[in-house]
DNA sequence: GAGACCATACTCGGATAGGTCGTGTCCGAGTGGGGGGGG
DNA sequence: CCCCCCCCACTCGGACACGACCTATCCGAGTATGGTCTC
């Protein structure tokens, strides 16, 4: 079980947008995290199709964010770029074999299902808790607001 | 993110195992459930290199659980077959690029890890919380003792 | 001087190859049981 | 009749191909900007 390693750009273009007040080019966004521009580019692909940013094409386009970071969860993020599919795939191995259960007793999730559903739902409320301002709200409390100006002024800077 | 589909297999054998009193090979273990055997026999070895179940070779030899089902959880079988690390790998993205952060500022890790990693221990709290004793009994309230006593049968019988 | 037009350079978006890990399979090493022989 | 030994069939364990998904990349479609020409 492995996350794609594009949800952790993905989450660091979002809080980078955070201190933009203009649209932000995914090359620019790239360059700033030192990362392949064309496979960021597919994140943030990935984030326009959920809503997440708005995409502006032509000259001083790019991408901004639809709603204030209060409003856009970590849990938004990691679906719009994961896929929004649980992790557990029940393949109702129960309703298989010499031992099959009958049809009419499978009508409800078996329980190891409900277990992985339960625990899946236990991950997805904890993403769903943590917003994106949150995330901007403790780097500037452990690391003061010069962190966030400086990615402002980094980008109104000329490239 | 996608599990192994073999966190299923191994947790359905799991249970049948809570049923046997005897060692129950691998083979007899994938007939009962319908599944490729050579497969199911990957995930038994790895629940094996995990000690939750012990191997015995020779005639009349299999697999059964080392410990009382109650003293198994979920999370075991789930990091045994699928590995126990977690599904996201924090790559200090803050430390790259031209606005990366002094390392003595990344001493402690980044917002972003923090949530995921609270998000990855609230699943595993989850599976933590759930034993194999425990689906056992769920089963049996759903739908009576008779499905843990046909297995038993079903194993004690010739093949 | 003001307005409209056009060329341009920049942007996103989807379609296209390569690498890595999960999926599925196979055969060899090891071992306990059962039958046969001997005492 | 009981005990010992050997053969065997059955078991696990790890090593070996195949395929799907993630990773990484490229080129084409579309658009706002800036300059230029005309009125």
């Amino acid at each position: 079980m492995k996350m794609s390693g594009g949800v952790e750009w993905a989450l660091h273009c979002a809080f980078a947008l955070t201190a933009a007040d203009h649209p932000v080019s995914a090359a620019r966004l790239a360059e700033m995290h030192d990362v392949s521009a064309s496979y960021l580019a597919k994140q943030l692909q990935a984030m326009s199709r959920a809503g997440l940013v708005r995409s502006t094409q032509g000259n001083l386009g790019g991408y901004e964010l639809t709603r204030p970071p209060s409003r856009i969860t970590v849990l938004d993020v990691v679906e719009a770029v994961d896929g929004p599919t649980p992790a557990f795939l029940c393949t109702d191995v129960r309703a298989r074999g010499p031992l099959a259960a009958s049809p009419e007793a499978c009508r409800t999730p078996c329980a190891i299902h409900r277990a992985m559903t339960a625990a899946d739902e236990a991950w997805r409320a904890s993403l769903r808790s943590v917003t994106i301002a949150d995330l901007a709200a403790q780097v500037t409390g452990e690391h003061g607001r010069g962190v966030l100006d400086g990615v402002r002024n980094w980008f109104n800077a000329a490239p």
